[in-house]
RNA sequence: CGGGAAGUGGCGCAGCCCGGUAGCGCACCUGGUUUGGGACCAGGGGGCCGCAGGUUCGAAUCCUGUCUUCCCGACCA
């Protein structure tokens, strides 16, 4: 049990901070609400964004980008993306500074450079990009347009937490542009799909498909589906999201195309991402009181190898030995590494390897030579075994598979444990504070009802499950009908 | 933006009440012994105490302002 890290069961908060900045992910830095995301942190990231990214190349689509300013005449066209955005915005209103003549040393806005129009730093692009698109679409022929956008993004939030809520953070936005309704759905459905594919079996996160409420739906949007997944301490998680825009955006922007038929018409929109909060989900979905637990299939570093020896002559022999497993497990495709750094003790660095979650740890010493063995453990669940060295790679790639399914059983079996069926008020409001997690409750409808019950339990409607059964039913709060169970949580 | 806590070598903290040569642990450097679950010995380097004013012979310590971070709420991916 590592002495560094608040114990999940004593403060969960503080628990989620220390993997982070413990694991190396990230830490804090000298800019309010924004954080550096440190190399190990970062290659995770990359190893996530460029699986989505094959998979989005996958289904069709392209990548470009676009300014990370958008003219506030941009974001004002859509009302209900210019109300849902204004009051989390950055805005630029000057492009120079000068000397400040009252105090030698330091800089001042120079207030002659004042901007004709502020440039609002993007919360998000649909602005910038359907004002692009309208130059960019005039005939059916051009349609469908599938673009990708890898930025950042700034929403000037009140409170931020490492990963789940940055003021600044990564994502990717795809923007697309359809011909008809029906196609838009389609798509819309379809990158729903590739996020729920990339969150289970990648980071063998569980999810739930479903469609927003009209409350928590994206500003501007006709409907937005999401992916929500279950964290350890049972509150909900959205993991990522994509909307249908309908046509509201094409309106706004004025982009039509000619028809087959040789009419004008409004071209239909999509809208879906998922940004760097993917890391904090996965941190708090697997990770445990020693640190990260990272799944195979996006862990930086998949095995570690640790040698252990006494005097030089043993380490030589080892080295020559782990060069040969080296040249093995990389040409299998393992991320392996071999760290022979004298500075640590095997002690520290399984600690260290544990901390940041590598998913597979070796440890081969003079005894391990002699036998042609070496010890294998498991970061998920601690299991130490002893293995011939033939036939290793193979071992290991069995091993890593293995851990990618159970990590993905564990989780599930845990939210699959945590969605609960309520009929009545009392059970939802105990089964809130006592057991946590999802809810299963049939809701009137109605925009008021679900603030209400927001306000008296701070749970909110995760979402209306896709694959949900008609079923009739009582609100829990007001005993108004229903025709389906709806997804409750407490939500990050 | 409201309530609370905190800013002192890279990290974690003590010192502040009661002003008087800036300290501890970890990390770092050198040498040696070690190495199968966070090693040990010896020697060494590093800090205008968040920033800006003020009080004072003298400020990490007292006063004012300001910035930043963390925790709890309202807003959100």
């Amino acid at each position: 049990m590592s002495k560094e890290i608040t114990a999940r069961s004593q403060d969960y908060s503080q628990w989620y901070n220390d993997l982070v900045i413990k694991g190396a992910l990230a830490d804090y830095s000298a800019v309010r609400g924004c954080m550096v995301i440190k190399p190990y942190g970062f290659a995770l990231w990359e190893k996530m964004r460029d699986t989505i990214d094959k998979m989005f190349k996958d289904t069709g689509h392209v990548n470009a980008y676009f300014p990370l300013f958008v003219p506030k005449s941009f974001l004002e066209k859509e009302e209900g993306h210019a109300e849902g955005f204004a009051k989390e915005c950055a805005v630029v209103t000057h492009y120079r500074l000068k000397a400040d003549p009252d105090k030698k040393g330091t800089l001042m806005v120079d207030p002659d450079s004042k901007l004709e129009e502020e440039l609002i730093v993007r919360p998000t692009s649909e602005a910038i990009i359907w004002h692009t698109y309208k130059s960019w679409i005039q005939s059916y022929r051009d349609l469908p347009l599938l673009v990708n956008q890898w930025a950042n993004v700034v929403r000037w939030e009140m409170r931020t937490r490492l990963f789940l809520r940055t003021s600044e953070f990564l994502w990717q936005e795809g923007h697309t542009a359809h011909a008809t309704a029906d196609e838009a759905l389609e798509e819309t459905l379809r990158m729903l799909d590739v996020y729920a594919d990339f969150a289970e079996n990648w980071m063998a996160l569980p999810v739930i498909k479903g469609v927003k409420s009209a409350n928590e739906r994206f500003a501007g949007a006709v409907d937005t589906y999401c992916i929500e997944a279950l964290m350890q301490d049972g509150k909900a998680l959205q993991a990522g999201t994509s909307h249908f825009l309908g046509q509201n955006f094409a309106r706004a922007f004025d982009v039509q195309f000619l028809s087959k038929e040789n009419k004008q018409e409004y071209v239909w929109a999509t809208s879906w991402g998922v940004s760097t909060r993917l890391v904090g989900a996965l941190v708090m979905a697997h990770g445990d009181d020693d640190g990260l637990i990272l799944p195979p299939r996006i862990a930086p570093v998949q095995v570690v190898i640790v040698p252990i020896y006494k005097g030089s002559d043993q380490k030589l022999l080892i080295d020559g030995k782990v060069g040969e497993l080296l040249k093995q497990l990389r040409s299998s495709g393992v991320a392996v590494k071999y760290d022979d750094n004298d500075n640590n003790r095997p002690g520290w660095k399984f600690a260290e390897y544990e901390m940041k979650g590598v998913p597979l740890r070796i440890a081969i010493g003079a005894r391990d030579i002699e036998n042609n063995t070496v010890e294998i453990a498991r970061r998920d669940t601690k299991e130490k075994t002893t293995v011939s060295m033939d036939g290793l790679s193979e071992r290991i790639a069995r091993l890593l598979e293995e851990i990618q399914q159970s990590m993905y059983n564990k989780a599930k079996a845990y939210r699959d444990e945590h969605i609960t069926p309520a009929d009545d008020w009392d059970e939802f409001v105990n089964i809130l504070n006592e057991k946590g997690g999802f809810i299963l409750a049939h809701w009137d409808g109605t925009v008021e009802t679900e603030q209400k019950i927001k306000e008296l339990t701070k749970a909110t409607i995760r979402c209306i499950p896709l694959d949900g059964e008609k079923e009739a039913g009582k609100c829990i709060l007001t005993g108004k009908p229903s025709s389906q169970r709806v997804l409750f949580a407490q939500a990050y």
